[in-house]
DNA sequence: ATTAGCACTATCAGCTGATGAGTGCTAATA
DNA sequence: TATTAGCACTCATCAGCTGATAGTGCTAAT
């Protein structure tokens, strides 16, 4: 299922007509999602280059395999290698209309998103209704997050909740049986207890820190301290995966750009196993900014007939999770790169925000 | 796009014969989802009945409309009248196999769900795996839901998190805005005064009586009286609306059953209405039991294809929720009503017990 | 009342030839 | 020498035709 292909080289260097006709034919295959014939390109380049010439240009450059024809008589399209060059060389970092910057500020701050999971969730669904693809989103590891509160909430003699909120705003809930009946009085004593003890770390380390703690020598606890720990465990130990958000998935079936695309199911049916996709998406070669697989430099077998453009976001220190579109390979670069980088960067803004709400 | 089209009436009688042949030919469209024809129903009825007797019959079945043909020559399959007729009358509520009542019990006691949205969501998906239909679940109403706990906890000077359980497990959080600096230890006053004054009273009443006290002269309340019905009221504003969970959206792409269904498209984009789902699904025309909804029964125009399989689940007092499945109108009658049945009682076997294992 | 026989009809798969868009090659041209 | 016009060729698509198939309705015979 697997193949591993890294990125691309288009090292080789390329006369300038030649590339203008590349971008051409590559441009044309975008906006027409039809393969392009050397007669209309002619036209529409407006270079005075004659059908032939054209034709010999394009012979030119399948011969150096940024061209394929699905059969002889159908006009070209560009190769996973042609787009590869188009968004290297060609795709200027263009800005985004101011329009389309005001919608995409206006979704993520609607009212009543006082949790990431809710904020997470729109931006999701805002970025595949813009693009017509599918749009995916991690949300942060709790792992990693810094613990804002914990606290014990008795619902019964057999049953506590815990409630843990995390510095960005994740509010997590569990259920844990109690051994003991403890009266809330006492577990308002823990919590503030563990609130103390573990203000400002992440959730890692405060459970690594609870392990050592039981190791110790357990006579020289007080019942506070020995409940604390107990609890504390169990309170901890949330379930590190993180959580991933699927929209627009319709838009494979139904959005005429996905129309030449022969694996959708394979790519529905890959969107069940979330765990993998998950992988898929966070795995990161480069640092930062946004990353582009171009059809076969997807990993994933199913996907290679797509693009998938994608963008981390974060808090003011750390990296928190990805969100990212998939589309066909002739999607349009040029609206949907910066699109994905402007959602990425206003989410990493309001997740700020609000984590630095707290005092 | 609505019609209001009542439940199909089935009075006529017909007689013994007759009746066989069109429980024949539906059971052989529900098996071979083709029209079927006369040669073939005369052998596999195995009444000694010839073809053209059958036709005659067919064609009597056909004036009284409980069958039709797509083209002259095409073979007859059942209308929505058949089915109607085929589900009162023939219909048999039979037992599920042990085997399969097995696995409903164990999807829903899988552990780790201690929370009823997760109990929820897993059983939805396990009934649309089960059916390969598409699968609707409604969760309980938070507004006739009983409380069961509520607790505040800072999180700054500006932001409290109100912690919200109701008696049969929902938790609910909530940041909401402080209009001055209060201490964990008053909001601790506050929580335990509001528990007291309204343990078991459902959030309807409780926002109620809320309100009529604020109306009362306020110069009579003391500090903690004031702040808990100035949070209580913005704690008990919960959206109403309930959750509405879908799975098993794929099907209508990919299973086969829905081969026939040419409105697909217009079923996806009804799903992202869920309101108007919702109340499609929580809307109750006989008060309990399991509810079947065929062809033009229904009043969204585009499941007038479809047949909707509806049952209300409840916890000892209360309808809680619905679950149904969406499948073609030639579904399989026999086993869908009953895992249906069996699933929704289940459900609320299951939430029964979490909501008595209060103190 | 039932059935055999026959004419009729619609769909489907497979074939056909026409059409058109596009290429590659070659020879003429600026 | 680079460009272009011209021409033969290829292939996908589409409409139209064909025979085979599976069904019906009707009528006359049993």
């Amino acid at each position: 299922m697997f193949k591993t292909v890294q990125r691309l080289e288009t090292k080789e260097s390329i006369d300038e007509r030649t590339q203008q006709v590349l971008r051409g034919i590559i441009e044309g295959y975008i906006t027409s999602n039809e393969p392009v014939g050397s007669r209309s390109l002619s036209k529409s380049l407006e270079m005075g280059l004659s059908p032939a010439t054209i034709r010999n240009i394009m012979s030119d450059l399948s011969d150096m395999g940024f061209l394929m024809q699905l059969h002889t008589s159908a006009g070209r399209i560009p190769t996973d290698k042609a787009y590869r060059f188009y968004v290297d060389q060609v795709v200027v970092a263009n800005q985004l209309t101011r329009k389309l910057q005001k919608r995409i500020q206006e979704a993520t701050q609607e009212g009543g998103m006082n949790q990431v999971e809710d904020l997470l969730i729109s931006t999701t669904r805002l970025l595949a209704g813009l693009t017509q693809f599918v749009c995916l989103t991690s949300s942060p590891r709790v792992e990693t997050s810094i613990l804002r509160r914990i606290e014990f909430i008795r619902l019964s003699s057999q049953q506590i909740l815990v409630v843990l909120v995390t510095r960005n705003g994740q509010v997590r809930n569990k259920i844990i049986a109690a051994t003991e009946d403890l009266s809330q009085d006492f577990l308002n004593t823990v919590s503030s207890f563990l609130n103390d003890q573990f203000h400002n770390r992440n959730l890692h380390e405060i459970r690594q820190q609870i392990l050592e703690s039981m190791v110790e020598d357990k006579e020289r606890y007080d019942r506070l301290l020995a409940q604390a720990v107990r609890l504390g465990k169990k309170a901890f130990e949330v379930e590190d995966a993180p959580e991933l958000y699927i929209e627009g998935q319709h838009n494979l079936i139904f959005s005429e750009r996905f129309r030449n695309l022969n694996s959708s199911r394979g790519l529905m049916d890959a969107f069940e196993h979330k765990s993998m996709i998950m992988n898929l998406l966070d795995s990161t070669v480069e640092a930062d900014g946004i990353q582009i697989f171009i059809g076969i430099e997807n990993e994933l077998e199913s996907l290679q007939d797509c693009t998938m453009v994608k963008a981390q976001y974060s808090d003011q220190s750390n990296v928190l999770g990805t969100i990212g579109v998939i589309g066909p390979t002739n999607m349009d670069y040029q609206t949907v790169i910066p699109v994905v980088d402007f959602t990425a960067r206003i989410l990493s803004q309001t997740i700020t925000q609000q984590s630095s709400s707290c005092d």
